[in-house]
This record gives structure tokens, sequence and C-alpha cells, in this order.
DNA sequence: GAGCACATGTCAACTGGTTGACACCTCCTG
DNA sequence: CAGGAGGTGTCAACCAGTTGACATGTGCTC
């Protein structure tokens, strides 16, 4: 338990991933990152390598890369833009979707289960949420650390 | 502006890296992975490959690649322990000592500046800890997610 | 219509992590 | 003292990112 913010923030989401990675694994079969990467395509779907990139906040480059792997695991299907011979465009499979729905569910209920519990009485999930999103706000708007 | 509490953490996360490293790279000329190698380091110098990895929540092989690069720049030692021939003793030099001092005081000093913002009135540092801190311990005693 | 600016995806080379195998050293136990 | 258990660092092979270069396709402008 440390006393630094910093610090503290960097082990809640820490300890977050791990968890979340343990149940997406054992329920799902499926990694953190590949969750991530399904839920996100979930979101735009059906889109190209490049606005997902975007939106996962990597590069072009190491969307590609992941492509292959996960059409061969049947989340995801790749098909071409008969407008744009370039673009490829994404889209979740229906075994893709259907794991998003179902796992996306099951972490929300596990994670808003812990303020079920007896010691975070007095924690509002709202009310941090609005805290931290504030800090994000000054936090860009001074530039990177002023 | 995220309503997800967990992408917001993991939002104030990644933008507070951010931050920190461009600072400490165009102040101090050092990357933020490395200043966290050295100021960990220094919490518990002089110390050896396998204890510096447990602190660092990395392997051995990791640290073990990263030193001579952090030695051939000038920021630690390596020694060997008379009593241990395998083992390998890390340490700060005097520089490197210097730089977490000034670049740790800067950081912590944007950082808390923050909280001065009109926006943040409200917002109390501590109490967002305590509450981080409860949850990361409710998380932790579920076991990864009962 | 020719040509150019730009969008798009992929490749190669690099970085910094992982795991598993290994060599070496220490120390305890019989 | 022999020998094994276990600690310690490094290596090789791999994984998932990055950047920069590149081939290719689109569409605008002249």
């Amino acid at each position: 338990m440390s006393t630094r913010l910093t610090f503290t923030l960097h082990e809640i989401v820490q300890t977050l991933d791990a968890a979340a990675d343990a149940l997406l694994t054992d329920r799902y079969g499926v990694t953190g990152s590949q969750f991530v990467f399904l839920a996100t395509l979930e979101d735009v779907e059906p889109t190209d390598v490049t606005t997902l990139a975007g939106c996962l906040g990597v590069s072009k480059a190491a969307v590609s890369k992941r492509v292959p792997g996960l059409v061969k695991a049947g989340w995801i299907t790749t098909s071409h833009d008969p407008r744009n011979a370039r673009r490829v465009v994404l889209a979740l499979t229906d075994a893709g979707r259907e794991l998003v729905a179902r796992a996306g569910q099951d972490l929300d209920q596990q994670f808003t289960a812990l303020f079920d519990d007896p010691s975070a009485s007095g924690i509002d999930p709202a009310t941090l949420n609005t805290q931290l999103n504030t800090l994000i706000g000054i936090l860009r708007e001074n530039g990177p650390l002023a």
C-alpha cells in the first residue's frame, strides 16, 4: 500500500489487468490483450486496420501483425473493400461477437461487485470516475507537465 | 472521457506516464522506464539482479539485459560480492543518485501542482489514494476475480 | 489523361519484455 | 568430504510493440 497516488494508480491497473486476464484466460480462452482488440473492434466494426489502430492506440503495423492469428482463431474475418483495393476490412465473426458480449458482461459484473464489499462502503464509483477524469483533463490542458 | 471506471484508470495512467516521460526525456535525458529502474534501485541499493527484478516486477533476465546500457550511460555500477561469486551487485553512481533526487522532486512537484487547479477543488489526493488502495485490497482478497 | 499528393497495409530491423534451459556457486546434510 | 538442493545470472528463442521504408491504390489538379 503506497502513499503515493501515482504508484497507487499504477498498482490498481496492474492488479485489475491481472485479474481480468486470469478470468478471460480461464473462462473464455483469450488473453486480456486479445479481448481488448476484439472489444474495441466490436465498437467500430466493420473497419480497417488504420482506424482500429487509432482506436487501440497502437501502430498500424501492430494491428496488421495480429490479424492473421485472430482470423485463424475464428474471432474475426478480413475482407476487401470493393471501393479500395488496398483497404482490409475487419469484422467480428459470430463467435467473436458472442465472446465480447459474454466476457464483457462477466467482467463488468465482477468489477461492480467489488463495491459491494463492506470495506468499500463510502466509495462511490461515479464520484471516483469524475475526479479521475477531472485530473486527466487538467493533465492534458497543461501540456505534458507544463 | 469515459464513463467506465476501468477505462478511466487506464487512461489516467497512460496520460500520466506520457507526461512524465516527456518531462524526463526533455530535462534529464532518460526515458520513463530508465527512471523507474534507477529510482527503484535507489530504494534498495546496493542490491543484486534478482532482488531488483522483484522490486520492479519484471524477470531477472529483463534486468540483466538492461544493466550494460545503464552502466555505459554512467548511471549505475556493477561489482561482485566477495561472499558470492555469482552475485552481481548493483548500485547507483553519484550521477545516478543526483538524477533520481532531482528528477523525482521535479515530478513530484509537477504532480502535486495538478491539484492546485481550480477545477480540482474538492479532490483530496489522500482520500483518493485511500479509496484506490481499498479497492486494491478487495481485489487481492477475492483472488483474481472470484 | 498524366502526374502527383496522399492513404493504406506490410515489411525489416530494433526494443524490451517473457519463459525455459543452463552453468555456476553456496551451503546443508549424510 | 561427497553430493545434492537451491540460489543466481545469462543465454536463446520467442512475442508484441515501435519506427521508417516501401509498394500500391485513390483521387485531385492541371
